[in-house]
RNA sequence: AGGCGCGUAGCUCAGUUGGUUAGAGCGCACGACUGAUAAUCGUGAGGUCGGCAGUUCAAAUCUGCCCGUGCCUACCA
C-alpha cells in the first residue's frame, strides 16, 4: 500500500510552534544589535516626517517595577507603530537623577560608616550621588532594553549631564530675567532632624502622641458687650507654636457662649469664677477634658459677632505683649477643640494664608532650623519643638495661661526617610509667580490654561484634571534646602533683598555649568559669576537647589530643543495619571513661563497596575508581579501583549490567570503565523502569484478583509488605540482565518495540484495575509514579528521594524462581498450545528464522513451559486435545494469509501478500501510523479 | 474629607444619539480529528450589566444616593 502522506503538500516551516521566548528574545536582541537597528532605522527615515514621543524620565534609584514596564512598553508600541506608518519616530530615553531619594541613600551609607554628612565636602557628596544615579541608570537601561524598547540607549538624556544642568540653570535665568522669580517665605514642612524643608511628597502620615493644651486668651477689646474679664479658649496639639501665635480664628456661623465657671474638679486648672468662651457644640467635651464640672451661661453669641475682637496672648505678662486679633475663617469646625483656633502664621499654611496673606499680619521667626525655639524668646527660648512640649505646657500652666493639659494620639506628618515628626516652619524660599498680579495682563496661569485648551488629551478627561490643578495651584516654590540638584543660580542684594537681574551674570553661570557641571556653584568663588561689575560683598549667593520637578520640567529645553534629531513641541507626552500633578504639570509651567506654549501637542495618561482582584500591589499582600519574573518565565512579548489587551487608560490588572490568558492569545497568533509560513513555503509571487480577478470569490473575500483591517490598524494607530487593533487582529486570526478560511482551504492546499488556479490563489492570498499580519503585530509582538519575518524572508540584514505596515491594494476593497460572505457564514454556522448534532448521535465522526442536503430560501441559495458548498462545509458532498421558508438541513453518512489521499468519501471508491484514491488525487499524484 | 476616574460572564474587553431574548475572544465542559498535533475544528453552559431609588412607553446606557476601588490633594487647630 502506498503511503499517500508523502504526496500531500503539508505545511513546512522552521518557525517553531512554541515560542520559547525567554531564550529566543535575547537572540533577537542580538540580531538587532548586529543590524544596528536603531541607527539603521534613523538613517532610513532621515527625511520622513518626525514623530516625537518625549520620554518622561524615570527616577534612577532602583530596579524596574511593573509600572515602569507598562509605561515603556506603551511608549514603544506607539513609537514602533508610528514608524510603521512611515514616520521618523526617534525615541530618546531619559532619566531623572537629582533629588532627595538618592541623596538620602548616600547619607544612609554615611551613617552606616559612622560618617557625618556635614563633614563631607559638598562636591564629594554630590559626586557620590552622581555615581549612584549612574549605576541605577545602567541597570534600568538594560532592563528596559530587555522589554524590547527601541531607542537611543547609547545616548540617552539625563538631568545630571553638564549640558542639562546648564540649560536648567539657563531656564531659571529666564524666570529671573522676566521678573516672575521672586524671593518670599512660607511655612514649609520642615524636618528638624534632617534640618531641611521637605516636599509634600516626602512626608508620610503616622500616629504621633502630642501634648495638647487648652490656652486662655484674655479678651481685651470685645465688640460684644458684657464680656469684661472673659477669656477665649483655644486648643492646640502643638504647644511649641504658642510663641508664634499672632491671631485666632472662629467660624462666623458657629454658636458660642461665655461661661462663668461654678464648680471644678480637684485638679482642674480653671478656677471657679473664670469666664471662658467656647463653641456650644464643644462645651461638654472641653469640660470633660479640663475638669470643669459646671458653669453658668453669661452670654451667647455667634462667631461673626466676635470678629475684630482683640485678645492678649496667654503669656502676655512674660513678654508676649502683642495683640491677638480674632479673625473669621470658614475652615473652623466644631469637630474637636474649642471652636477658637490658634493662629501661628509661621507654622501652618492655613494660618499663613489667613493671617499673613489675608490680614497682613507679620510672620515671626520663632523656630530655628534645628527645631529649637529662638533664644531671645521669653520662657521658651532654647526649648525643642518636638521634645519639650510637656515642659512648655507646664510652664504655661504655672503662669496661669492654661485651663487644661492633655494628650492625643493622632495622624501626624513624618519625614518619609527618618520617620521623625516634621513641623511647619517659616522659611525664605524662591518662587515662580503664577502671575496673578502680573502687570502685563497675562500671567503664567493664564498662559498655561490657554495652552491646555489646544492640547489633545488621551483620554479626554485628563484635560479637566490638569486644568483644575493649574487653576488652583499656588505659586511654584522652587527652593529645596538640599544638596543634590541644580542650584538656583541667583544672587540677591544684602541690603535690599532684590535679586540681581543681569543677563551677563546668568550667561556666565550657564557657561560655567556647561563646562564643569553645576558643582562649580559650590566650589568656585562668587566673583567668577558676578564679574567685575558687582562686589560679592554686597550680594548673597543663594544656596538652595531647585525642585527636581523643575529639572524634568525643563527636558523639552535640554532634550527636544537641543537635539537635532528631535523637535519641540513634542507630539506626545505619555505617563501614568499621577503625572498630572508631576511632569505634565511642571513641563507645562516651565514651557509656558519661558516660551508661552506647552511643550507637547498631546498628553496620554495610563492607569496604575493592580493585582487580579483590583487591589494595589504591596509587599505585605504578597501580590507584587515583577516584570523581570514574567520575562523570565513567559517572555517580554507576553508582557507587551498584556499591555495592549488591557484598557490602559484605566487601571490595569495583572496576575497569574491574566498572564495565562495572554499566553493563550499569544499562542493563537503565533500558530496563525506558523501556519501561514508553512502553507506558503517556497511561494514565489512572480511564478505562482495570481491577480485577484483570477481568484475564487473566497480568496477575494479574504483580500477584502485585509483592506478592512488595514483601515482599522491605521486609524487606531493614529489614535493610540492598540486595544482595538489587538482585538481585531486576534479575532481575524481566530474567526476568519483559523476556523474558516484555513479550515476550508486545507483540502486545496494539501491536495490540489500546485499548478491549479485554486491552490495558486490560496497561496497568493496567504502570502498577502502573512505580510499584513507580521507588520500589524510588529509594534506589539516586536520579537515574535521579527522572528516570523526572518522565517519568511531569511534576510539576516533585514528586520520587520525597518518596514512599514503592509499596504493592501485599494482595489481589493469589496463591501458587497463582505456582506455576502457574512450571510454565507451564517448559513455555514447552521450547518456546523447540524453536523454536531449528527456527530453526537454517532452518525458521523469527522465532517468529511457526512453528506448534507440543505434546503433554503431562493435568496440564500442564490448566494451559493458557483460555490462548492461541500468544500465550504468540509463535507464529502452536499446538495443545495432552493426552496422557501426556513432552512432545513439533513445530514447523512456520505456514500462510498475514503480516498486514501484526500480523505474525502466517494461512491466510486468501495467501502473498506484503504488504498484507492479519487480522480483528482490520481491526477495530482501522476503529475507530481512525472516531475 | 475634596477633585478626577473606574465597577458588564472565571479573565480581558465591545456595547454607537436610551429601543427587539446584553455581545466577542479566551478559559471551562462535552465531542471530533490525528495531515497546523504540547496544535486544529465543532457544540454548549456561564451575566438580576456594583446596589437602591427615580425620569421614561422603554435604561447597561440619563439623574440622585449608597457601596467598592484607583490616582491626586487635604488629613488641620
Amino acid at each position: 500500500m502506498m503511503d499517500y502522506k508523502q504526496t500531500v503538500f503539508l505545511p513546512k516551516t522552521e518557525f517553531p510552534m512554541r515560542g520559547g521566548l525567554p531564550k529566543k528574545e535575547p537572540e533577537i536582541m542580538a540580531h538587532w544589535e548586529k543590524l544596528d537597528l536603531y541607527k539603521k532605522l534613523r538613517a532610513e527615515r532621515k527625511d520622513a516626517p518626525k514623530f516625537v514621543l518625549h520620554d518622561g524620565p524615570p527616577y534612577a534609584n532602583g530596579q524596574l517595577h511593573i509600572g515602569h514596564a507598562l509605561n515603556k512598553i506603551l511608549k514603544d508600541v506607539i513609537n514602533r507603530s508610528q514608524s510603521m506608518l512611515g514616520k521618523n519616530a526617534n525615541y530618546v530615553p531619559g532619566w531623572d537623577c537629582h533629588g532627595l531619594p538618592i541623596e538620602w541613600k548616600i547619607e544612609e551609607q554615611y551613617r552606616k560608616k559612622g560618617k557625618d554628612k556635614d563633614e563631607v565636602p559638598i562636591a564629594e557628596f554630590r559626586q557620590e550621588c552622581r555615581d549612584f544615579a549612574a549605576h541605577w541608570l545602567d541597570v534600568q537601561s538594560q532592563e528596559f532594553q530587555r522589554l524590547g524598547i527601541l531607542g537611543d540607549w547609547e545616548n540617552p538624556y539625563t538631568t545630571m549631564k553638564f549640558e542639562a544642568e546648564s540649560i536648567i540653570a539657563a531656564e531659571m535665568g529666564k524666570f529671573l530675567m522676566n521678573g516672575s522669580l521672586y524671593r518670599g517665605s512660607k511655612p514649609v514642612m520642615w524636618s528638624p532632624v534632617e534640618k531641611t524643608a521637605l516636599a509634600e511628597a516626602e512626608v508620610e502620615y503616622a500616629d504621633h502622641k502630642s501634648v495638647t493644651i487648652f490656652a486662655r486668651f484674655a479678651l481685651k477689646n470685645s465688640p460684644i458687650e458684657g464680656l469684661e474679664g472673659a477669656h477665649l479658649i483655644i486648643w492646640t496639639t502643638t504647644p511649641w507654636t504658642m510663641p508664634g501665635n499672632r491671631a485666632m480664628a472662629c467660624g462666623a456661623d458657629i454658636e458660642y457662649s461665655a461661661l462663668k465657671i461654678t464648680e471644678t474638679g480637684e485638679d482642674a486648672l480653671a478656677k471657679v469664677g473664670d469666664i471662658i468662651c467656647l463653641a456650644d457644640a464643644l462645651q461638654a467635651d472641653v469640660f470633660a477634658q479640663t475638669g470643669i464640672v459646671s458653669a453658668d451661661i453669661v452670654k451667647r453669641f455667634k462667631g461673626a459677632e466676635m470678629a475684630g475682637a482683640i485678645a492678649a496672648h496667654p503669656m502676655a505678662a512674660e513678654g508676649y505683649t502683642y495683640e491677638v486679633p480674632v479673625l473669621l475663617a470658614d475652615y473652623v469646625t466644631t469637630d474637636q477643640g474649642t471652636g477658637f483656633v490658634h493662629i501661628a502664621p509661621g507654622h501652618g499654611p492655613e494660618d499663613f494664608e489667613l493671617a499673613h496673606l489675608k490680614h497682613g499680619i507679620e510672620v515671626p521667626d520663632t523656630v530655628g532650623e534645628d527645631g529649637v525655639i529662638a533664644e531671645h524668646l521669653p520662657l521658651f527660648g532654647g526649648m525643642h519643638v518636638l521634645r519639650d512640649n510637656a515642659r512648655i505646657a507646664e510652664i504655661m500652666a504655672e503662669k496661669g495661661g492654661l485651663i487644661g493639659i492633655g494628650q492625643l494620639t493622632h495622624s501626624y506628618p513624618h519625614s518619609w526617610r527618618s520617620h521623625a515628626p516634621v513641623i511647619y516652619r517659616n522659611a525664605a524660599q524662591w518662587f515662580v509667580s503664577m502671575g496673578d498680579k502680573d502687570s502685563q495682563g497675562k500671567g503664567l496661569r493664564d498662559t498655561a490654561l490657554a495652552a491646555l485648551n489646544v492640547t489633545d488629551f488621551y483620554p479626554a478627561s485628563g484635560q479637566n484634571r490638569l486644568t483644575a490643578m493649574i487653576a488652583n495651584r499656588p505659586d511654584w516654590c522652587l527652593s529645596r534646602q538640599r544638596a543634590w540638584g541644580v542650584p538656583i543660580p541667583v544672587f540677591y542684594h544684602k541690603k535690599t533683598g532684590e535679586p540681581l537681574r543681569d543677563q551677563a551674570v546668568v550667561d556666565r553661570i550657564v557657561a560655567a555649568f556647561a563646562k564643569d557641571g553645576c558643582d562649580v556653584w559650590f566650589t568656585k568663588p562668587a566673583s567668577e559669576f558676578l564679574g567685575s561689575e558687582y562686589d560679592e560683598k554686597d550680594y548673597v549667593q543663594v544656596k538652595d537647589i531647585a525642585d527636581v520637578w523643575f529639572d524634568s520640567g525643563s527636558t523639552h529645553a535640554f532634550v527636544l530643543e537641543a537635539r537635532d534629531d528631535l523637535q519641540s513641541p513634542a507630539d506626545l507626552y505619555l505617563e501614568g495619571s499621577d503625572q498630572h500633578r508631576g511632569w505634565f504639570h511642571s513641563s507645562l509651567l516651565e514651557s509656558c513661563g519661558t516660551r508661552g506654549h506647552a511643550p507637547y501637542k498631546g498628553v496620554l495618561t495610563h492607569g496604575f497596575v493592580l493585582d487580579e482582584q483590583g487591589r494595589k500591589m504591596s509587599k505585605s499582600l504578597g501580590n507584587v508581579i515583577a516584570p523581570q519574573k514574567v520575562i523570565e518565565q513567559n517572555g517580554a512579548d507576553i508582557l507587551r501583549l498584556w499591555v495592549v489587551s488591557s484598557d490602559y487608560y484605566d487601571d490595569l490588572r495583572i496576575g497569574p490567570e491574566i498572564i495565562k490568558r495572554q499566553s493563550d492569545h499569544y499562542r493563537r497568533i503565533r500558530n496563525t503565523l506558523r501556519y501561514l509560513l508553512g502553507a506558503g513555503a517556497g511561494f514565489d509571487a512572480a511564478q505562482e502569484g495570481l491577480a485577484p480577478q483570477e481568484m475564487p470569490e473566497l480568496e477575494r473575500w479574504v483580500l477584502h478583509r485585509l483592506t478592512e483591517l488595514d483601515k482599522v490598524v491605521r486609524q487606531k494607530t493614529e489614535s493610540y488605540d492598540f486595544h482595538a487593533i489587538f482585538t481585531q487582529i486576534h479575532d481575524f486570526c481566530n474567526g476568519d482565518l483559523s476556523a474558516f478560511y484555513f479550515d476550508i482551504r486545507k483540502d486545496t492546499l494539501y491536495c490540489d495540484s500546485p499548478a491549479s488556479i485554486e491552490r495558486r490563489a490560496c497561496r497568493t492570498v496567504m502570502d498577502e495575509v502573512l505580510q499584513c499580519l507580521i507588520s500589524w503585530v510588529a509594534p506589539i509582538l516586536c520579537f515574535t514579528a521579527d522572528e516570523a519575518w526572518m522565517a519568511y524572508r531569511g534576510d539576516e540584514n533585514d528586520s520587520i521594524h525597518l518596514h512599514e505596515y503592509a499596504a493592501p491594494a485599494k482595489a481589493w476593497q469589496n463591501p458587497e462581498l463582505g456582506q455576502k460572505w457574512a450571510a454565507i457564514r451564517a448559513l455555514r454556522s447552521q450547518i456546523t450545528t447540524a453536523l454536531e448534532a449528527a456527530r453526537n448521535d454517532g452518525l458521523i465522526g469527522g465532517s468529511l464522513s457526512a453528506d448534507i442536503r440543505v434546503q433554503t430560501s431562493a435568496e440564500t441559495a442564490a448566494l451559493l451559486e458557483g460555490l462548492d458548498l461541500a468544500s465550504l462545509c468540509i463535507t464529502s458532498s452536499a446538495e443545495l435545494i432552493a426552496g422557501t421558508g426556513e432552512t432545513k438541513i439533513e445530514v447523512r453518512r456520505a456514500d462510498g469509501g475514503k480516498c486514501a489521499r484526500c480523505w474525502k468519501q466517494f461512491s466510486e471508491i468501495p467501502e473498506d478500501n484503504d488504498s484507492d484514491i479519487c480522480t483528482r488525487c490520481q491526477t495530482v499524484v501522476t503529475e507530481q510523479g512525472a516531475v
